[in-house]
DNA sequence: CCCAATTGGTAG
DNA sequence: CATCGCTACCAATTGGG
């Protein structure tokens, strides 16, 4: 538990941190004024109880649920009141009953969301519910919220089951009429009755009969333990993972004859609702078309919580990416113990790599000859990739990471066969695990992929190779092949020679074997320094012999000093690189850039902290910090369309970075999720256009070694110049904050609480670690703006941690209006992999399709000078445009109210509202702040923000009723403060 | 000239 | 249904002093 709430302190901004903190003590200040003190177990505890016994004819046991039908069956007509409306007054009446009642009751404060049980106010309310069920899902929902507020409990339950219709089958643990409640107040709708069990997304159904089997065979029939899961989780989780039903797909056998009887027994026993509901088929009532919309609208993107999960689990270059990182991290450990060797310049080099590794692999599930069908491996059939194509296929032209649509039309009888990630793992294991066995050291380029050195190897070469790979092909039967030479380079294109199955050694005659080589084989030659090369030569294909007749210094020019050198370097064979596996890490990044869809900013936010919760992740598991946040957002290039042809793909993107410097080195999620948001902010980009988001977190150094310093040398870091503080001296550093944070209510908070918050604020810098205790009262028990406010408007500077310097946010710098890169181009010239004869006869949908997958792979740039300058002139435009208002309405609006750099504003003003409402209106101080704050915003922001607050009234005056007559009091402060804004307006 | 920030490119 | 377009790192460019 305490666990649980520590890594919730982490996952929250330094915004939501403080205002939990806030929230904290907003309650406990209430509590103690009341003389009560009650925790939110008992609490819910309680309530229930108390209803249970006071409402007659409730017998609220829901740990044992009433029999399925009865619940369902019992309507009582005659009962015509709306709970949703007349349950919000008695409640209240009962809640001060309770407060009394259990005063003494000194329950742990730490949980708060409570445990998912005591569910009588459920029963009670459908022992009176209406004959209209769904009527009577309605009205429960808003019972519920209403309790939930009287309750002080979060008012807003996440949508979890939106577009699920679901329909219980037979006894359920947990009982149907809880999975009704849950899937209800979640979003979803439930099927209770006779229903049109058709319409049905999902079946719940805990037991396995033959013929629930054969009835629900085409349905997703999901166990109970799904609705609870998800429930708990606040997500949807994959239904295929709760399936009740064995993986018929890929386990065909029948089912044992221990679970048939089994099965058998279970469907006597059952009651035998299976044929009724044959029978109603005829009785079905009809979704409501936004319930239709949103069934479909079930695709998976980057909006859904378990996105993350579910595209890792799939994409094949995240496990490419992590499988590197993991065995370069294997491979360091093992340098660091035997240290010795000082970096000798290698002078033989052992190329290792499985040929066409996930074909080969991924065959072998199949029935098919991968030496005789033309095989790829991919996801889908027309615009998904190939991940590896075998031999077969690529006597066709057919190349890893082309479109099965554009492999098909080079090989039209390729066979696409699916990923085997576990299986590619198997055969890595057995191949790195062999080289470990050599005793040689060893280079891992990547999952199916090793350089070794073999400089001191003395004996045979071509035996070692054939052993190799005699062994390899014993354990994995897949063929690897080998190439070896003189230094990395040359290993390389050794092997390329070598391929398929089988080794070359280059040791004599380099410069004929060179010289055949084509210059797009040289590693770190790709589309774009072959575009150059090919410019440069003018040959079509370039091979090492055009590219030794370019000299050096005209390469260096053409191609950038470096890439310039290496190039000449590359072909005279000479590679000065040397075998080092102790290059430290420099940098961690996740990169989404498929499945990315948003509708508001809101959603990109949640997305951005579930980037920092991964990258968070990532960074304790390398036990490193970093003091660098770098966002990359993705935005569609404005020619391209809104749905690129590939589903959820990126399409044509314009890029755009921007990054920040921390105050002190992070892997925290909170940390990482403020300054995300602010760079997002920084970038303006309108949600809906986001195609890509990339996180990475740069200037890393050990955790261990920053937590050492840190708190040896605390003050010496400040001055230090890679830290960015902000007008700051150690006199602010040393006491930063304090004052911000109510210690008097804070000191009252239940010790562990106080201990976790306290641990959590020390970790982000906000106070200093060794603060034992906290410094004397202060002020009074109101709440105080200057807690939620990230920094001083007015007076001396705080400590902030700096995302850009502010004099460099020039207005016309706020919205990139980039270049966007091309025009739209009808005609292909011509491509290394697309003959453009054929392209251009193409249907031109497909044409366009093409061109732009083959943009986004930069292999096609038809971008001439001549659109460059247009796009100059284009960009002054913008530049030049005359600030309107229309302008300004037209610009992306990020957020409905304006941000500090840590943290929401309008945020902060809800939050302050509510608080506030406690505690007879704002506080005076607050209020003068507050106002010097708004004097420093523009026009449109301030009327943003008194929209917001006439809001917040607007809704609380809604619920006036359920208000104390203090509350009023309070709302009329806050239409004064409504008025004032207007007045600044004014002017 | 330096520097940092940003953009581009590549491999598997 | 589609489909799962990641990620570390180097180099070049840009734009400031
Ligand atoms: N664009 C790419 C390139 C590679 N891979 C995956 C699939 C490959 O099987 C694996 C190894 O990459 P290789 O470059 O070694 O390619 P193959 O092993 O498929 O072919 P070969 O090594 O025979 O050229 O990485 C991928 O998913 N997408
Ligand atoms: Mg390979
Ligand atoms: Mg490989």
């Amino acid at each position: 538990m305490e666990d649980d709430y520590k890594s919730f302190l982490q996952s929250l901004d330094d915004s939501q941190l403080i205002s939990h903190i806030s929230s904290l003590s907003q309650s406990q200040v209430k509590t103690q004024k009341d003389k009560e003190i009650i925790g939110s177990d008992a609490f819910d505890d309680s309530f229930n109880e108390y209803l249970t016994r006071h409402i007659p004819g409730v017998v609220g046991d829901e740990k044992n649920p009433k029999e399925d039908d009865e619940a369902q069956g019992v309507l009582d007509d005659t009962v015509e009141q709306n709970p949703g409306e007349n349950a919000p007054e008695p409640i209240n009446e009962l809640l001060d009953e309770l407060n009394e009642e259990f005063s003494d009751d000194q329950g742990s404060n730490d949980d708060e969301i409570g445990p998912m049980h005591g569910f009588g106010d459920y029963e009670i309310y459908f022992d009176n519910k209406h004959k209209k069920q769904q009527q009577g899902d309605k009205n429960y929902i808003e019972w519920d919220k209403t309790r939930r507020i009287l309750q002080g409990e979060d008012e807003y339950r996440e949508p979890i089951f939106k577009g699920c219709v679901i329909f219980v089958n037979g006894h359920t643990i947990p009982s149907m009429n809880e999975i009704h409640r849950l899937v209800i107040i979640h979003g979803g709708k439930f099927l209770s009755y006779l229903g049109a069990k058709r319409n049905a997304t999902h079946i719940i159904c805990d037991r396995l009969t033959p013929r629930k089997q054969q009835i629900y065979k085409n349905c997703k029939v999901v166990k109970a333990k799904w609705i609870a899961d998800s429930v708990e989780k606040g997500y949807l989780l994959d239904w295929k993972e709760y399936r009740l039903f064995k993986e018929i797909a890929y386990d065909q056998g029948r089912l044992s004859d221990f679970h048939n009887e089994f099965a058998l027994k279970q469907f006597n026993m059952e009651e035998d609702d299976d044929i009724e509901m044959q029978e109603d088929s005829l009785e079905e009532e009809e979704l409501s078309q936004e319930e239709k919309e949103a069934v479909q609208e079930r695709a998976i993107d980057a909006k859904h919580p378990d996105f993350l999960n579910q595209f890792f689990s799939k994409s094949r270059l995240h496990h490419l990416s992590m499988w590197k990182s993991d065995l370069k991290l294997q491979f360091i450990n093992k340098v660091k113990k035997s240290k010795h060797e000082v970096s000798k310049r290698v002078t033989r080099v052992a190329h290792i790599d499985f040929d066409c590794f996930f074909a080969t692999a991924s065959c072998q599930k199949t029935s098919y000859d991968i030496n005789e069908v033309p095989l790829a491996v991919s996801h889908g059939q027309t615009t998904s990739d190939v991940a590896s194509c075998n031999y077969v296929a690529r006597k066709s032209g057919v190349k890893n990471g082309t479109w099965v649509r554009s492999a098909r039309r080079l090989c039209p009888d390729l066979i696409v066969i699916p990923y085997e990630f576990d299986l590619y793992e198997k055969y890595a294991n057995c191949l790195y695990n062999y080289l470990i066995s050599l005793n040689v050291d060893i280079y891992p380029v990547s999952i199916d992929e090793a350089l070794i050195d073999l400089s001191d190897y003395e004996g045979d070469l071509s035996q070692w190779c054939e052993m190799v790979r005699g062994e390899i092909f014993r354990l994995t039967k897949c063929p690897v092949s080998i190439g070896i030479g003189a230094n990395i380079l040359l290993a390389k294109l050794s092997l390329r020679r070598a391929k398929p199955n089988g080794y070359h050694i280059l040791e004599t005659g380099v410069d004929d074997f060179l010289s055949t080589v084509s210059v797009s084989d040289l590693p770190g030659v790709g589309y774009s320094l072959m575009d150059k090369v090919i410019a440069e030569t003018g040959k079509s294909s370039p091979t090492i012999t055009d590219l030794l007749r370019v000299p050096k210094e005209r390469l260096m020019k053409v191609l950038g000093p470096k890439t310039g050198q290496k190039l000449y370097d590359y072909s005279r064979g000479i590679d000065p690189t040397n075998l080092d596996h102790t290059a430290e890490r420099k940098s961690v990044s996740v990169d989404i850039n498929y499945g990315i869809r948003f509708d508001t900013h809101a959603q990109v936010e949640d997305f951005l902290s579930r980037l920092a919760v991964e990258v968070s992740k990532r960074l304790k598991n390398l036990n490193v910090v970093g003091s660098q946040v770098t966002l990359k957002l993705a935005k569609r290039d404005p020619d391209s369309p809104v749905n690129p042809p590939k589903y959820l793909g990126m399409g044509k993107c314009i890029f755009f970075n921007k990054s920040a410097k921390l105050g002190l080195p992070t892997s925290q999620p909170g940390i990482i999720s403020s300054e995300l948001k602010s760079l997002a902010r920084i970038l303006t980009i309108p949600a809906q256009e986001l195609r890509g988001i990339a996180v990475a977190i740069g200037k890393l150094e050990d955790a261990d070694e920053v937590k050492k310093n840190r708190q040896m040398t605390l003050n010496q870091r400040i001055t230090k110049g890679t830290r960015t503080l902000k007008k700051i001296d150690e006199s602010d550093f040393k006491e930063p904050l304090d004052d911000e944070i109510d210690w008097q209510v804070f000191e009252s908070l239940p010790w562990d609480i106080k201990r976790e918050i306290k641990a959590e604020l020390s970790r982000r810098g906000i106070i200093q670690k060794s603060a034992s205790s906290s410094p004397g009262p202060k002020k009074n028990g109101k709440a105080y703006l200057q807690q939620l406010l990230p920094t001083a408007t007015t007076q001396e500077p705080k400590y902030v941690r700096i995302v850009e310097s502010p004099k460099k946010v020039s207005p016309k710098k706020l919205s990139p209006q980039k270049r966007s890169r091309t025009g739209s181009p009808t005609k292909v010239e011509e491509d290394l992999s697309y003959d453009s004869s054929i392209l251009n006869e193409l249907p031109s949908s497909v044409k366009n399709e093409v061109i732009e997958d083959m943009a986004i792979r930069k292999k096609y740039k038809p971008q001439t000078l001549k659109e460059k300058f247009k796009e100059s002139v284009k960009q002054t435009k913008v530049a030049n445009q005359p600030i309107t208002k229309q302008w300004i309405d037209e610009q992306p609006k990020i957020n409905e109210v304006p941000k500090f750099q840590n943290g929401d504003i309008g945020e902060m003003i809800v939050g302050w509202m509510e608080m506030s409402l406690d505690q007879d209106g704002p506080h005076n101080d607050d209020v003068e702040m507050f106002f010097e704050y708004l004097k420093c915003l523009k026009f449109d922001k301030i009327k943003r923000v008194e929209i917001l607050i006439s809001k917040e009234i607007k809704y609380y005056k809604s619920i006036e009723a359920m208000l104390g007559p203090k509350h009023c009091t309070a709302l009329k402060e806050w239409d004064g403060v409504v008025d004032r804004i207007r007045k600044l307006n004014i002017f």
